[in-house]
DNA sequence: TTGACACGACGAAGACGTTCGTAGTAAAGT
DNA sequence: ACTTTACTACGAACGTCTTCGTCGTGTCAA
């Protein structure tokens, strides 16, 4: 059984890319770009390039059936999320929850929803534990 | 009135450094080597170079009124992090709150009292923004 | 068929991050 | 006085990130 290396932490711009992936699900160069060019200006061989080396990375896994290769996240988002967390809580936090959570809340002004939220995904994450 | 701009997110060699001096308070070169290299290998020269790149950035300020220079943050702990969560809570996470816990608690096992203590400056979290 | 176009591959440049060796200098010990 | 030690400063090397231009090739339409 082969056990894939766990991929190195994405740097800003792969995140922007994987972002896209992540909410088109697999995509072409041309429908990230597409996407990207939206917010910030980007050449198009600028976000190929990245792709391909995210690929060899193994941040993506490419599909070169068609003739536009269609990429997709190797691991989930869920999955890498949990790396970028994890890593941040350990490197800033010292590994308290506690302030990590503090630190998004004070990062931007949550709302009463997104607090009711956090308090059921709380209730739900002791459930799970006991 | 001089208006600093905000120093640049600091990155992952410097971050540890910032560790040190928030653990220890104002510090020496020799003081951060001394606790980086129980970690792990550096040489005194790296730490020096690092730290005096984080001067010019304006992440840390030195006093040189004594021979040995002595190191501080700029800008506090909780400014730190504030910013490096909501970087990460944007960039990552799309700016849900709640999926930035989520990642948090399934990063590492949050204990009762972590729980607890998380519910808690939720709490407190309303009360002061009510 | 030929021209316009879309796509991937690749090389290279420039910025940045990280590491370390060397040099210069002041202080402290012998 | 002289040597050793403890500092800072600096430059250089090396890798990584990011960006872009150019090339070759396949596709499609006139």
């Amino acid at each position: 059984m082969i056990k894939t290396p766990d991929p190195p932490r994405p740097t800003d711009a792969e995140l922007d890319i994987l972002a896209v992936v992540w909410s088109r699900g697999p995509s072409t160069v041309r429908d990230v770009h597409d996407a990207i060019r939206r917010r910030k200006p980007a050449q198009y061989t600028t976000i190929l390039k990245l792709m391909q080396i995210m690929a060899e990375k193994g941040l993506l896994r490419r599909d070169e059936s068609e003739r536009a290769h269609v990429y997709e996240p190797c691991r989930t988002k869920e999955w890498t999320r949990r790396q970028l967390a994890g890593d941040l809580l350990e490197r800033a936090f010292g590994g308290s929850q506690a302030n990590f959570v503090l630190g998004a809340l004070s990062a931007r002004k949550a709302s009463r929803a997104e607090l009711d939220e956090i308090r059921q995904l709380l209730d739900e994450y002791e459930k799970g534990t006991r």
